[in-house]
DNA sequence: CGCGCTCCCTGGCCGC
DNA sequence: TGCGGCCAGGGAGCGC
């Protein structure tokens, strides 16, 4: 479900929960795994310690401790939640944060593809979840030059380039078509045959449209909602995804779909150039 | 190593 | 209304 945008805005959530001077009590764990299993031995490293910072990197939240990192990654299905009692526990919720503010800050995954841990910042960057990750799409590290040099030689399709978080973070299936769309680039085009011009309005377009998809309060396809259980609004205005067999808002050309890397791809094969 | 494919899991939706 | 099949914002792992 979420990329960039929508865990942007859970993170900002995460942070007004976490008012001053609010810690973890308690914390509960309702199975004993997700994607992998959850740190059921750890959980005693961050209770009773206020939070030193709430952050994002690429798609996971991460909860600043004296020693240990909080993390947590939505998958396709996860959300963050605010009850005020445990009567609100509902099927899919795996992980409760009983919090000192007597709110309770809910983990709820229905596939379960998410992840919830608990690592000791010393191995953070030694982690395998984080020591592979590209740039941040909205930093200056993700520039003309390093797209330009890492591409060259790369067979795959500029679409699983720009998706896959080694080369740059935070873009899934959603904001890829819609990047590659407004940057007049085929989805199907080899990442080593893109030039200099093309990677410069596929940078450019990728952080336009993130950005913008903030100030949306992200996408709301089937399942996401921020922490408030708001959707987010900027699916009323994609021009590619989800509209196939629909006409290209540009020039009326039929909308394409087709799976590319297992994942369904949206693109007028008429705006952009293969 | 690079690349492509499969799988993890549940729920919602569509067509019969 | 019931049920099978298909699809979904991600990413790890496998085989070639």
């Amino acid at each position: 479900m979420p990329e960039l945008p929508e865990v942007e805005i859970v993170k900002e959530g995460l942070k007004k929960v976490f008012k001053p001077n609010v810690f973890i009590k308690d914390i509960s764990f309702l199975r004993k795994n997700l994607r992998s299993s959850l740190p059921l031995k750890k959980k005693k490293k961050i209770l009773k310690q206020i939070p030193k910072s709430v952050q994002r990197r690429a798609k996971y939240i991460l909860v600043e401790f004296t020693d240990f990192w909080m993390i947590s990654h939505l998958g396709m299905t996860g959300a963050w939640r605010v009850e005020t009692n445990l009567q609100k526990v509902k099927t899919h919720d795996h992980v409760i944060l009983h919090l000192s503010s007597d709110e309770l800050l809910i983990y709820s995954d229905p596939r379960r593809f998410g992840v919830f841990d608990i690592i000791e910042k010393n191995k953070f960057l030694n982690d395998k979840r984080f020591k592979t990750l590209g740039p941040e799409p909205l930093s200056d590290e993700f520039n003309v030059e390093f797209f330009f040099k890492i591409s060259r030689g790369k067979k795959t399709t500029v679409k699983q380039f720009v998706m896959d978080q080694k080369n740059v973070v935070g873009i899934g299936n959603i904001y890829a078509c819609e990047a590659l769309f407004e940057a007049c680039v085929s989805p199907l085009k080899q990442a080593r045959k893109l030039t200099k011009n093309q990677i410069e309005k596929i940078i450019a377009a990728s952080q336009r449209i993130l950005e913008q998809s903030i100030l949306y309060g992200g996408s709301s396809i089937n399942d996401y909602k921020d922490i408030d259980e708001k959707k987010g609004s900027f699916q009323t205005i994609h021009k590619v995804y989800g509209r196939k067999g629909e006409p290209c808002v540009k020039c009326g050309t039929t909308v394409r779909a087709k799976v590319i890397s297992g994942r369904n791809s949206f693109w007028c094969s008429k705006c952009q150039k293969s």
